[in-house]
DNA sequence: CCGCATCCTAGTGGATACTG
DNA sequence: CAGTATCCACTAGGATGCGG
């Protein structure tokens, strides 16, 4: 997308890249109740790549979300847990979540008007 | 992406497509001071092509968080403003903004201590 | 077990020129 | 003024096979 000038180095905007994606988001709240596996996360995010898995996880890591403990075993065993900050971002997940469920079945009429033109809505959506 | 099962109906997946897009999070931000006209928003919004500015617009109507008036002049007017359902998601956005403030330099910190290996950190990351 | 390297494709989005 | 249409470059990300 490569935005300009004040996007940026824009605070929100680089949480918002970070929020935005799909596997970052779904790790953290998988972390949430504790410190979880790299074969476990993988089974339990269903459809993520080994790839998308491990780059996420590193993304995570660099943005000091996650800690990666590698533990002096054989076979080698990797752990992935939140930090502080990760549980703050938790927080946030925790809030959008409510606000998703509070909200979606007003988006998904909307969608449904605007979807079927012929369909008179029985309310309106007011201006603020 | 294409993400798997669960996740595709899943309410904050949806919320989080559109929060996570650069653009509608922009435009939701340009109106929280009121209607503003094609033309505004596009000068406003720096680096916006008017396809993408068009196709955003779009799927914030689509989803009901804001509302598209034509006027009858000559020369054509067109002006967008948020919905009540969009003035609520501006609020979720605000939260977002306030913890991007709060904890932008951590990840900061936490980034330039990952890309510089040899550097110590002269503080820990706690986990949870 | 954990993860990296490589290849490859499909969709996103930028630039530009044109229209009701 | 407020978009649409076309073209094209880019890159995210899936598949696969190998390495520590």
């Amino acid at each position: 997308m490569e935005v300009t000038a004040y996007a940026k180095d824009c605070p929100s905007r680089q949480i918002l890249d970070r929020i935005g994606d799909t596997w970052s988001v779904l790790i953290v709240v998988m972390l949430a109740d504790g410190p979880q596996r790299y074969t476990a996360l993988s089974k339990k995010i269903q459809g993520v790549s080994p790839k998308m898995l491990t780059q996420t996880l590193r993304g995570l890591e660099r943005d000091g979300l996650i800690i990666r403990t590698v533990h002096a075993e054989v076979p080698p065993r990797v752990d992935y847990q939140l930090t502080e900050l990760g549980q703050s971002l938790l927080g946030l997940v925790r809030a959008l979540e409510q606000w998703a469920e509070t909200h979606i079945e007003d988006v998904q009429r909307a969608r449904v008007v605007y979807d079927n033109p012929g369909v008179k809505a029985d309310y309106a959506y007011s201006a603020k």
